[in-house]
DNA sequence: ATCGATGCAAAAGTTTTGCATATAC
DNA sequence: GTATATGCAAAACTTTTGCATCGAT
């Protein structure tokens, strides 16, 4: 699934809401590590949207430590999500758009997702028991895909 | 709540067999840190098992890379469970008995827990759909506590 | 011109690994 | 006695920080 290029414009603009309204500074930089986020869709370590940026902008000489500063922007603005995948790391993908959970698969690492209204409706009802202010929810079926079940079979 | 010394020698005789029939060797190690996550309740990362060791036993003289290998073993057993919270590292907690999932507070980093049998259900529905073997499932939901949302408000 | 953002490199923190020795079986 | 587990220390990673300089406003 490729995302169009207005579809991105738009995200843009509102980035650049984001930063005026932070009263932070707008850099080429940190319109990079969105849009590497925004192009390649799946699950980035700070690491791989690094080599990401180096490779699409080999000029551009982007240190790690922004990458790692502009996620956490990110992150707190709610444009990108992130999770812990097995057992090392965090792992950050562009986070607008309807929520969604993750099976992940522990044999070959394959990720797969989807969207259930019953479980966000009770995850709602739950924070409301606690008297807590929801801010976010995360959910993770792991185990073992059907590919990787036939293979296992298969042996 | 408190453990009983008698639930703990249910979990050790477990423990003991797991350990038998995965053709491994029973060392004192291994049992300081099963009693260490079963005597305190609570997630914890792999440093704090190990201090709560080196209180314990004193003269024990264990390495944390043993409690990073144990822990690992402990895991894929099901004896414990982990999950990451806030921004760093892992932490664990004795895993046997009833699943629950956690609130998190983003403000103060309490954790509460909570079980809910439809979400349970759901989760297993959708595993189903995507043909996938679940061997285990997590849920977190973050937000700020009410005790903190008081506090806000005081200020 | 100002003040925040950046890259770099060092530091801090976390987890894993290699190896000689100790210990369970 | 043999093979695995251990502690230690080093190595490998990951993330954060300090600081001089750069660049957006």
């Amino acid at each position: 699934m490729e995302q169009t290029i207005e579809a991105y414009e738009n995200i843009l603009e509102e980035f650049r809401k984001l930063i005026k309204s932070s009263n932070l500074k707008y850099t080429k930089q940190r319109e990079f590590i969105l849009e590497a986020i925004f192009y390649n869709k799946g699950h980035f370590t700070p690491e791989d949207i690094y080599n990401l940026i180096l490779k699409k902008h080999p000029k551009s000489n982007i240190g790690i430590a922004t990458v790692y500063r502009t996620l956490g922007f990110l992150e707190n603005s709610n444009l990108v999500t992130s999770i812990s995948f097995g057992t090392q790391g965090k792992k950050y993908e562009f986070g607008l758009g309807k929520h969604h959970d993750h099976l992940v698969c522990l044999s070959c690492g394959k990720i797969f997702e989807f969207h259930n209204e019953t479980i966000e409706r009770k995850q709602k009802e739950i924070a409301k028991e606690f008297n807590f202010k929801m801010t976010g929810h995360f959910m993770k079926i792991t185990g073992i895909c059907s590919e990787c079940i036939e293979k296992m079979e298969g042996e």
